[in-house]
Parts: structure tokens; sequence; C-alpha cells
DNA sequence: TACGATACCATTTGCAAATTGGTTCGCTTT
DNA sequence: AAAGCGAACCAATTTGCAAATGGTATCGTA
């Protein structure tokens, strides 16, 4: 027990009255209590001495607060994380990595398996895309909509909102930086190649060569991603007027 | 090109204006068109010609309405599913177990790699409650319980949260029917075995075998989905109309 | 029969009001 | 002087309602 400062007179009775009022079961579980207006003028003591013995009910759990709302019994409620911009704060570049080296292999197996000859002539337009493109931009969208064609080829709406989420979260704020530095001239030629030989086991319908494929793309992006994060300054110093555009103004996306 | 029904004379004429309103440009890409009524003064038509003439440029993809918002021009927009009533409704019983024996086995494999001590004692725990349960309902319960806790053992945010998507999109109403009947009794002391097997793999550390275990239990409990799906009646006669699977079409969920 | 006009229904949007917890201020009481 | 009470105000949330809009049915008219 951490005795915090001790609480004054009215708020201590407070403190007893509503201890009793829980104890007794007066409220069911998961209730919502009176407003606190209400609460006090009940019990007969002032709103704020009320809201004192209210915070100890809370820190010790057994009630829990939101403006607007009111006060519930019970502990608060886990929060399911439905929200991109929740769950992305709560991730990792490297866990979503991860993930994708769960996901996307699968992901192109199934393709393999089931993609119809329309996926395999749309995959191949992207892969001359791909291989045309210089502009960095454009060669990091046609890479996205590469992997969303092959996630959509694998013909598994629940797969597919998965794999959305996770691109979502991916692309949202705060690692575009890493990924475009990830994306070294050097690297790009074997992403090119390896693209190329996922699509080229999808449309010979070569279910395990087509996942293996993928994910050894998988180890290279991430392999470079971890690079990247391990070694972050990269200084200017010898590479100054070099053309690179400094990743422009991606940064600070929000507030 | 189709020749449905010909329109009337002054729905040809509302659908040679619009054409030539759409075709000059008055309106912007993506912009939204007067209301109906509106539209109709203008042209000098009445409501229900001018609607005729929409659905034609509907049709085409030059457009597209939605009641209470109104009429757009352009492609309909994709909708990217972000609820889980609508993936719900897009997605079918087989599809839910694809996806669970893509993620589960590897949530099984990562959890005998990062499994705290407390993690196992947990998974142990939970084991217990399965082995002495008997009410189907809190079986039910705890199995749920189970998987989700080798979810969080596996220490990956991002796992965890497509997990509970698809764990909300398996309890979504509708289903409730064939999981139980999935759930056949003899069914059941084979099923205690396998999560027996994948917690022991799990609590050594057994990677692999934690991986294969989980997959060879979701296979099992696949099967049972299968062969209540390919014989709902459950009570007429034995096999009167047993028309092998054809397990491509995938029951209709949605309208 | 085709067309227009009107009315009504269903869905979406927008906004204002009410509710509720969070905070500050002034006054009274001890 | 400190504590308590009441009031007022702020911020977040919910609720209710009206307006806008597409969807549909009915009736009158040429």
């Amino acid at each position: 027990m951490l005795d915090t400062a001790p609480l004054s007179d009215s708020s201590n009775l407070a403190l007893g009255r509503l201890r009793a009022l829980l104890d007794e079961g007066s409220f069911d579980a998961g209730q919502r209590l009176p407003p606190e207006r209400v609460l006090a003028a009940q019990i007969g003591i002032g709103r704020r001495a009320l809201r004192r013995a209210l915070e100890v009910l809370e820190a010790e759990g057994r009630i829990w607060r939101h403006q607007g709302k009111g006060t519930f019994l019970g502990p608060r409620p886990v929060h399911s994380p439905t929200g991109i911009e929740e769950l992305s704060s709560r991730t990792n570049p490297l866990e979503v990595m991860d993930v994708r080296l769960e996901i996307e292999p699968a992901l192109a197996r199934l393709a393999a398996l089931r993609a119809s000859n329309g996926d395999t002539e749309r995959l191949l337009r992207i892969a001359d895309k791909i291989a045309s493109s210089t502009d960095a931009d454009a060669l990091e969208l046609w890479d996205g909509a590469l992997h969303r064609a092959i996630a959509e080829a694998a013909g598994n709406t629940l797969l597919l909102a998965i794999f959305d989420m996770v691109d979502r979260v991916r692309q949202d704020v705060g690692w575009q930086v890493l990924r475009e530095r990830a994306r070294s001239r050097d690297r790009q030629s074997a992403y090119v190649e390896q693209h190329r030989r996922v699509i080229a086991a999808i449309a010979q319908r070569e279910a395990h060569a087509a996942e293996q494929a993928m994910r050894e793309h998988l180890e290279l992006v991430r392999d470079g991603l971890l690079k990247v994060m391990t070694r972050p300054p990269l200084n200017e110093q010898k590479l100054s007027s070099v053309t690179l555009p400094n990743s422009k103004d991606k940064l600070r996306h929000g507030t």
C-alpha cells in the first residue's frame, strides 16, 4: 500500500459510502454509475470530494471513467486496436517485416495455385512497368501494385484484407525515411530480378517456387531495412552533392 | 453492345444532353453532379426520364450513384473493407480456415521461440481448464482463450491484431451452427490431445514441432468443418444428395 | 402507353443540443 | 489559512432532428 497524500475528511466519507455502494451490489457489474453531479447530491457531498474518491477507486481498478461517457464499474475494457494509426503506433518496422514474411509467401503460393490467366497477364504488365521505371517514386508505386496484385490473385478475401491492413501500417507515417533508404540503388537490380522470379513461378503454377522466391525477396528487403536501422545517421560528408533528393518533404505528415 | 429495351424519346434526349455535358467537361472528374431534381429541371425533362438515362451512364461506368450521397462522375471508388461485419459478409468459413492455417502455425512457432515463462504457465493453466471442462460452451470459450494466449505469446503486436481480426470474423454471426456441429463429441478428445501437443512443444521451445502440431490441429478442424458443410441437413436420409463437395464454389453468404 | 408531376421511403450528412467527465474560480466554513 | 461547496466553463461523447439525395410508387394527362 502506497500511502499518498491522505484524503480530506469529506473525501474519506465519500470513499466509504462509495465502497459500501459498490460492495452491496447496488449497481450491476459493467453498469454506468450516475453522473458525478447526481451522485454527489445523493451522497450529500460536493463534487470535488466525490471526484477525489473516484480517483482512488479508479486507481484501484474498481471503476473506470471517460469524459463524455460516464463512470463505469469493473476494469477498463481492453482496447482492441481497430484503427491503423493506433496499430502502427504500437508496432515497429521489424514486426511488420516479420508479418510480411509470414503472409506474402503464402499469398504467392496461393496465387500460383489459383491465379487466373487475367491475373498473370496483369502481373506481367506490372513487371514491365517496374523494369522500365527509372523514377524512384514510380518504382515504389509499381512495387506496391505488384505485391497487391499477387495478393488479389491469391483469391482469398480475408487474406487480402489482412494484406491491406499490413500495407496500410507499412505506409503509415514515420517509416518513409527507412523505406527509401532501404531502397539503395544497388539492391534495386536484385529486387527486379526477384520480382521476375516470383511472377514467373506464379505464371507457371509452381507453388513452392513462388513461395520460396517471395520469401527470399522479403528477406532481402528485411536485411536492407536492418542495415539502415542499425546505422541511422547516414551523414552527408562525401555524398553532399549526389542527386539524392533527400527524401523530400515526406517527413512530418501529421502535426 | 447489348441492346436492351430501347429508351423512350425523352430519355434518349436526356441521354444525349448528359453525354454532351459530360464530354464537354462541364463537371470536374470525381465531382458530384447536381441532384436529380435540379438536373431534370435544367435539362427540361422529368425526373423519371433523367433516371433512365443515368442508369445507362452508370451501367457504362461513367458515373456512379448512391442513395443519400449523390451522383458522381468516374468509376465507383474501390471499397476497402474496414468493418468486421462487411468483411465477414464477403468471406466464408473455408476462407477463414485457410487463413487460420497460414497464421496460427506461424504464431505457434513464434510462441515457441519467444514465449516467457509466464506465458507457458498461462498456457498450461488454460490446458487444465480445457481438460476439466465438460460443458460445450465452456470448452468453446477456453479453446478460444488458448488460441489467443498462443497468439499473445508470439510477441508480435501486428500479428496479434491480425489474429484478433480473423477471430472476430470467425465469431461473427451466421457460422455458430457450423462451429457447433463441427465440434462433434468424438473429435473433442482428439482436439484436447492436439492442444496438449502444441502447448508441450511451445513449453519445450520446439518451434518446428509447435508449428506442425498447430497445423495438424487446424487441419482436423477444417476437415470437420468441411464434413458439416457438405452435409447441411444432418438429419435426412444418410447420403441422399452426396454431390461431392466441389470445394471450389464456396457457399454464398452475401446476396 | 409514355411522360411528367407529386408524394413518400431509405440512406446519408450535418448540426445543434444535451450529457458527462475535467478544470478553474470564488465564496463560505472551520 | 485550509478545506469544502457551488457555480461556471471546457472538452469529449452521445443523441436527436432536419435537410439533402437517390429509390420507388401513384396518379393524372396527352
